[in-house]
DNA sequence: TGCTATATGGAATAATATAACAAAAGTTGG
DNA sequence: CCAACTTTTGTTATATTATTCCATATAGCA
């Protein structure tokens, strides 16, 4: 099964939850990672929308939720998550979304191998909605690619990188 | 002349500082923009290296020399040098470097054509070195274009984008 | 069980950034 | 040059984002 980068509006976001939240946990054990409560608490906010979520914003929506915590209790959280693959970190607005790249078919798949780790991806590429908020986050690897090759050209040791791409999706662009 | 991305570490950068201001000036008057003298201080210090510097940095540093400033002072004046393309920000690190794409050769001219105007760049790419701090900007038209790639096939309409690479610069390389 | 490492709680504070309004300086048209 | 207007800067307060430090609790293991 293919999902679009973008989904409608209006989809139903329910199957998008389980799903991720079935991949963290089967990840995080087979990867020996404790997903405690707290911070399976953490990925369920911020893998509530496909947008990206401050970490105030969490803690205010768990306090609304009658789970009060400090703030570093959240970030704790979300700096493990982010360890993990789980989630990213937009740098330009200093928010966290759910990363959507775990496929659902490996979901039923016994090879751990085939599990797909954003943790260990040096190259991180996003599609930023200014509109609805909606983070795509694209295949990285021929932007990797062409990178390396900048890089080389000033003799530069890449270790990460991270591209943020702003503009309006798809769907947007059809609504308006 | 060319001149390199990475400078030595001991390399004379009063020469840099001159030119870059003596061009911030030139490209001010020219494009009808108010360099006043706040924002000339602020260049000045974000030009003082080729590394990044916070904000709280730049108002430590001008207290120390006598000028107490409030934060919103500082911000205003980055604020506008950004909007004139004369400095970037690093998103992932809150701070800000001096463009270094305005060459010295345009200095010489006449025509005001020619002047390189990163403001109206819609495609950013920034070379972080992790150990020394300096930061080389890199023309941005490959990377652009397979923005641009990557980006129709998602159907989706880039407005701006910052690609912000880290790792080791040759010039540490070299010395380690 | 008891030891150890890891995770969480709690209080305070640091670091980054902006809002709102007043005063000063620059610009323009008479 | 003056008066009206626009832009810039000053001043104070506050919002937002993130971390330090130390105590407590929980999980994993000998």
């Amino acid at each position: 099964m293919t999902h679009s980068l973008f989904p409608q509006h209006d989809h139903d976001h329910s199957g998008c939850t389980t799903n991720l939240m079935k991949f963290a946990d089967r990840y995080c054990q087979q990867a020996g990672l404790r997903l405690t409560k707290l911070r399976r608490t953490v990925l369920e906010q911020v893998a509530s929308s496909h947008k990206a979520i401050g970490a105030y914003q969490i803690l205010d929506n768990l306090a609304a939720d009658g789970q009060k915590l400090a703030p570093i209790s959240v970030y704790r959280s979300l700096d493990f998550l982010q360890e993990a693959g789980l989630i990213h970190r937009l740098e330009s607005t200093n928010s966290y979304f759910a990363c959507q790249r775990n496929f659902d078919d490996e979901l039923d798949q016994e090879s751990p191998s085939t599990l797909h780790k954003c943790s260990e991806a040096s190259s991180l590429v996003f599609l930023i909605c200014e509109e609805c908020g909606v983070i795509g986050e694209v295949e990285g690897a021929s932007i990797g690619a062409l990178i390396s090759t900048v890089a080389n050209s000033e003799m530069f040791k890449v270790d990460r990188s991270q591209l943020e791409i702003k503009g309006t999706c798809q769907t947007c662009q059809n609504s308006s």
